[in-house]
DNA sequence: ATTGGGGTCT
C-alpha cells in the first residue's frame, strides 16, 4: 500500500489535509485525463472508507472523484458514484450533464435540470446554462428554452456573455432570429462567439443577405474575425454568389493565419465552387496538405455544378488512389448528377460500387439511388431499391413519391402516401412538394378531401405552402366554394403573393372573372402589391370572362407601376382579351408598341381572335411570324385554314391544308408561300 | 470546466 492510503493509515495528518490532498490530486488527474491513477484514488478511498469508517472524508472526495471520471471519459463509473451520492452538488450536476450532451442524451440533460432545481441547497450556475440550452436547442424546445431564458434572468448569470452566447445558438437553431436578435442587441458584452453564432444563426435560417450584414458590421466594430467566423460566413457568399465577399474573407484568412484549419480550407473550396471559379477553388485545394473527404468532395461537386460530371467522377477515383474514401455524401453528390443528367450507366456503376462498400444502408444514400433511378424514368427499379430501405425514414418515402410524380404516376403517389401514414411515417414538409402535385393532377374531390382533413389534423395545413396548394387542388377538382374556404381560413397577416396569386387564378379558370378581378382590389387594400404572376391570373381571368375594360384598366395599372413590367404572357392576355372583344385593329396597334418582339403566344392569340371573327388581314400577318416562330405547329395551319374555309375561301384553305403536310417532309418555310400584304 | 463552426440528399 502506498500513497494517500498509508498516510490514512498512519494518520499522522488531519482527516482535513488528507481530504484536501486528494482533491488536488483528482483535480490534477482530471486535469491531465489520467484515468488509471483516478482508478488507483478511487480504490485508496474506499479502503480508507473501510478502516476508519469515518464517511466524512469519503464524502468531501468523492464528488470529486465523480468530476475525475466524467473528465476522463470514464462515463459508467461516474454515473455510478454520481447515483450514490448523497447530496451532490451543482459542479458534479454539470459534469453528469455534460456527459449527456457528448453522449446526445439531451432529454437526460433536462431531467437532471429539473431534479437540481428541486434539490434546494444549491441552484444552478453559469456552467449549467450553456449545457441546458444546447439541450433545448437540439430538441427544438424553444417553449422550455424561453422559460429557462426567463430563469437567467432572474439569476445574476443572465448578464454573462457565454451563458448568452449559448442562448443565442438555442433561438437561432429554433429558428428564432428575431428573439436572438434581441437578445443580442441587448448584450452588453459581445464576443467573436456571438457575431459568429449570429451570422451561422441567419444563414441557417435563411437569411444569407443579413448574414452578410453581421460579418461586415462586426468588421467595421474592429472585431478581430477567427476561423469559424470564416466558416460561417463563407456558406453566405456562397450561396449569394458574392465572390467579392468570398475573396475578402479569403484575403482576411490569410493575414490572420486561419488557413491551418482545413475546415476553413474546405469552406474556401466551397465557397468558389459555388461562386462557379473552378480556378480559384482548385487553386485553394491544390493548396491543402492533407485533403480530407470534404475537401475532395467539395470539390467533386465543383466539378457537377460546372456540368462537367466525368470530370467528377474521374476526381472520385483520384481520391480513392490517395487512400481517401469517398463517404456517403460524396456518392449522393455523384448520384444526384446522374440522375440530372440521366447517366443510368454511370449511375447503376454507383449503385454496385455502393453495395461492395456497405454504404447502400445510408439513408442519404438509399434516398439519392431512389431519385436517380426515377430522373431517369426506371420507376421499377426506383421502387426496388424504396422496398429495401428500412422505410422508418421519411426521406425515402419522399424520394420515391417525388419520383411517382417526376413519371406521372399521380395515382401510385397518392397510394404510397397513404400507406406511408399505415406505417406510422411522420412526413415533413418537402414531403408535400412532391405529393400534392399528385393530388392537383388526380382532381378527385373525394381525395382532396381525405388530404384536407390529414392536413388539417396533423397541422400541416398551417403552412402557407400547403394550404396554397390545397386551394389549387380544390380549384383542379372544380369546387370553388372549398377552395375559398381554405383561402379564408389562412390568417390575414400570412397570407402572401402566391395564395393571392392561386386564388384569383382559380376564379379565372372558372369563368369568375368578376369574383376574381374584385379578389385582387382585395389583395392591393390589403397591401400586398401585386407581381407578374399575380397580374396573368387576373387578366387570364378578364379574358375568360370577357371583362374587357376591367382587363385593360389592369394593364393599364401596370404599365404605370415601375415595379412590373408586363411580359409576354400579359400581352398574350391582353390580346386575347381584346381579340375576343373584336378588337383586333387596337390588339394589332398594341402588339406593334411592343417593347419586344411579341412571342408566338401573343401572334397566337391573335389569330386565334380573327379565326373568330373572321378577320383575315390581320390573320395572315398572325399567320406568316407564327409559321416562322413555330414550324413545327401544324395548329397554326388547321386555325387559317378554318378561318379561309369559314369565308368560303375553300381553295385557300386547301393549299394550307397542303402546306401543312409538306412542312413535315420538306422543312421548307412555310411563310414564303404565303403573299403578306401589310407589315 | 463552459458558448459558435465545413461538403450531399430529402
Amino acid at each position: 500500500m502506498n500513497g494517500p492510503s498509508r498516510a490514512l493509515l498512519k494518520d499522522k495528518r488531519s482527516l482535513a489535509e488528507i481530504t484536501a490532498q486528494f482533491q488536488a490530486l483528482l483535480k490534477r488527474y482530471a486535469a491531465t485525463r489520467s484515468l488509471a491513477k483516478v482508478k488507483l484514488l478511487h480504490g485508496h478511498t474506499i479502503t480508507a472508507d473501510m478502516l476508519h469508517s469515518s464517511l466524512g472524508s469519503a464524502e468531501d472526495v468523492r464528488p470529486y472523484m465523480v468530476v475525475s471520471y466524467s473528465r476522463c471519459g470514464e462515463v459508467r463509473y461516474a454515473r455510478k458514484l454520481f447515483d450514490e451520492l448523497p447530496q451532490p452538488g451543482v459542479v458534479v450536476y454539470n459534469h453528469m450533464m455534460r456527459i449527456c450532451v457528448d453522449r446526445g442524451e439531451y432529454f437526460g440533460v433536462l431531467k437532471m435540470f429539473v431534479e437540481l432545481l428541486q434539490l434546494g441547497y444549491c441552484a444552478p450556475d453559469k456552467y449549467t446554462f450553456p449545457l441546458v440550452f444546447k439541450a433545448c436547442s437540439e430538441l427544438s424546445s424553444v417553449e422550455l428554452g424561453r422559460v429557462i431564458h426567463g430563469q437567467t434572468l432572474m439569476s445574476k448569470f443572465g448578464s454573462g456573455t457565454i451563458v448568452q452566447n449559448s442562448l443565442l445558438a438555442m433561438y437561432m437553431n429554433c429558428g428564432q432570429k428575431e428573439e436572438a436578435r434581441k437578445v443580442f442587441d441587448a448584450m452588453k458584452e459581445k464576443s467573436v462567439v456571438s457575431w459568429n453564432t449570429m451570422i451561422n444563426g441567419y444563414f441557417k435560417n435563411g437569411c444569407a443577405q443579413t448574414a452578410l450584414v453581421f460579418f461586415n458590421q462586426m468588421v467595421d466594430f474592429g472585431v478581430e474575425i477567427d476561423g469559424a467566423t470564416a466558416v460561417s460566413v463563407l456558406p453566405a457568399c456562397a450561396s449569394l454568389k458574392k465572390l467579392n465577399v468570398g475573396r475578402r474573407v479569403h484575403a482576411a484568412v490569410e493575414k490572420k493565419v486561419l488557413g491551418n484549419n482545413i475546415v476553413v480550407r474546405n469552406a474556401l473550396v466551397d465557397m468558389y465552387v459555388k461562386c462557379g471559379s473552378m480556378e480559384e477553388a482548385k487553386s485553394v485545394f491544390d493548396g491543402i496538405v492533407e485533403k480530407d473527404v470534404v475537401s475532395w468532395t467539395s470539390m467533386i461537386n465543383g466539378y457537377i455544378l460546372s456540368g462537367d460530371v466525368r470530370k467528377a467522377l474521374v476526381l472520385c477515383k483520384a481520391m480513392q488512389i490517395e487512400g481517401i474514401r469517398p463517404n456517403s455524401v460524396t456518392i449522393a453528390s455523384l448520384l444526384s448528377a446522374c440522375a440530372s443528367l440521366k447517366y443510368l450507366n454511370d449511375g447503376r456503376c454507383l449503385h454496385g460500387w455502393v453495395m461492395r462498400q456497405k454504404l447502400d444502408s445510408e439513408v442519404v444514400v438509399e434516398t439519392s439511388l431512389i431519385d436517380m433511378y426515377a430522373k431517369c424514368n426506371c420507376v421499377e427499379v426506383s421502387f426496388g431499391v424504396f422496398a429495401r430501405t428500412s422505410r422508418k425514414r421519411a426521406a425515402p418515402w419522399s424520394a420515391m413519391l417525388s419520383g411517382y410524380n417526376y413519371n406521372g404516376l399521380a395515382a401510385e403517389a397518392v397510394g404510397l402516401f397513404k400507406q406511408m401514414l399505415m406505417e406510422g411515417v411522420k412526413p415533413y414538409e418537402v414531403t408535400f412538394n412532391s405529393l400534392l402535385p399528385a393530388y392537383a393532377t388526380l382532381a378527385d374531390l373525394q381525395l382532396a378531401m381525405n388530404l384536407h382533413c390529414y392536413l388539417m389534423k396533423s397541422g400541416f395545413l398551417s403552412t402557407i405552402e400547403i394550404a396554397t396548394s390545397l386551394i389549387d387542388i380544390y380549384s383542379k377538382c372544380g369546387n370553388l366554394e372549398f377552395a375559398h374556404k381554405v383561402f379564408n381560413a389562412i390568417p390575414e397577416e400570412i397570407k402572401d403573393i402566391f395564395s393571392w396569386s392561386v386564388i384569383i387564378g382559380s376564379y379565372g379558370v372558372h369563368g369568375h372573372g368578376k369574383t376574381a378581378v374584385s379578389l385582387f382590389s382585395q389583395m392591393v387594400q390589403s397591401g400586398i402589391k401585386a407581381n407578374e404572376i399575380t397580374f396573368t391570373s387576373v387578366l387570364h381571368a378578364c379574358s375568360h370572362s370577357g371583362l374587357v375594360d376591367e382587363g385593360l384598366n389592369l394593364f393599364k395599372l401596370m404599365l404605370k407601376d415601375q415595379k412590373t413590367n408586363p411580359g409576354d404572357d400579359h400581352y398574350t392576355c391582353i390580346v386575347d382579351l381584346l381579340g375576343r372583344a373584336g378588337r383586333l385593329n387596337e390588339a394589332y396597334d398594341l402588339m406593334i408598341r411592343m417593347p419586344f418582339r411579341p412571342s408566338h403566344a401573343v401572334w397566337g392569340a391573335l389569330l386565334g381572335a380573327c379565326v373568330i371573327h373572321g378577320n383575315v388581314e390581320l390573320g395572315e400577318i398572325a399567320a406568316k411570324w407564327l409559321f416562322e416562330l413555330e414550324p413545327e405547329n401544324t395548329g397554326n395551319f388547321v386555325l387559317l385554314a378554318k378561318l379561309y374555309s369559314a369565308l368560303g375561301r375553300w381553295e385557300d384553305a386547301e393549299n394550307v391544308r397542303h402546306l401543312m403536310n409538306d412542312v413535315g417532309i420538306r422543312k421548307e418555310p412555310a411563310h414564303s408561300l404565303i403573299e403578306v400584304r401589310k407589315m
